[in-house]
DNA sequence: ATGATTTTGTAGCCTGTGCTACATTTTAGG
DNA sequence: CCTAAAATGTAGCACAGGCTACAAAATCAT
């Protein structure tokens, strides 16, 4: 086994990472998703509260592609971890904490969909694409893209 | 409600999607998440074969960051699913959809993390990112990666 | 060759996120 | 006002993907 080990770090043929770097490459992969589901849903919320002043779970439900009992029940984990209230068979609002986090995912998205769209991405397939990507956009790829967007928007 | 609707749909300062539309949006982000594990699987066993030879569980468990149970009940699934096959006590290998798999999402990987690098992203952080971020490319977005990095490579 | 170490596999548990089915409450309409 | 429809909430199920703990097999090293 050490030999084999050893034959394999001298003689590979196709280098590999850090094995270290890797596992936390993918934790970190696997802890943006977990927060994605939380963060879809306080953007919905918030857009729902500023567009028609209601956020009921009926709707929220349509709009995700989810049955109601899977919204209430996701409902009830914003609640539980402090990002929304809502009382029985009112709406649902967000707390301070729920709004600032819907606005850092909205700004995000837009960030998202304008860096994808000035690549040469079509603006629909930018939408489509962003909702998947901009969970996993760090702040510093995020700063990279209002640099580039700046950049590209101000000189030729 | 009739006019509750009516009075949201025409008086609504902020203007959402349309509803089927975002809840296809959002049922395309599930979907490429339910596969983005069977990819990361397929391309890290890939990686290993290329490299070293040898694609053990407990090899792919420490890279990935899960335990070895964990890494085995994937690999079954991977088996289900007709992208890996695998003999008590010998490593797991892909079959050619595996393979295929394998070398599409390599591919994207690699086109998804230079983009990122072509507009400002520091290599470290794209790397990073780039796994999280790569499930959710579709190829129409990937087609345009591709043509701006040409662009941005060849003129000035 | 045999005993220790490593690897592999299994079993059972937890949580998250979907679902359907049923019960309840509110809302809307006649 | 009172019934029908819609919305809400609850219960219980499935499956994926984590985990630990235990059991068995293979490999290494003496």
């Amino acid at each position: 086994m050490t030999a084999k080990k050893l034959a394999a770090a001298t003689a590979a043929p196709v280098e590999m990472p850090d094995e270290a770097d890797q596992a936390l490459r993918f934790e970190k992969a696997r802890a943006a998703q977990a927060s994605a589901l939380l963060e879809d849903y306080v953007e919905l919320i918030d857009d729902l509260l500023a567009s028609g002043g209601e956020a009921r779970p009926t709707d929220i439900a349509r709009r995700l592609g989810v049955s109601h009992a899977t919204a209430i029940k996701s409902i009830a984990r914003l609640k539980r971890e402090g990002l929304a209230t809502s009382k029985l068979y009112r709406g649902v609002f967000l707390t301070p904490e729920g709004h600032s986090l819907a606005a850092r995912v909205r700004a995000r998205h837009r960030l998202v969909v304008d860096l994808l769209i000035a690549v040469g991405v079509p603006r629909q397939c930018a939408e489509l694409d962003a909702e998947g990507i901009e969970h996993h956009v760090s702040d510093a790829a995020l700063a990279a893209f209002a640099r580039f967007l700046k950049r590209h928007s101000t000189a030729s």
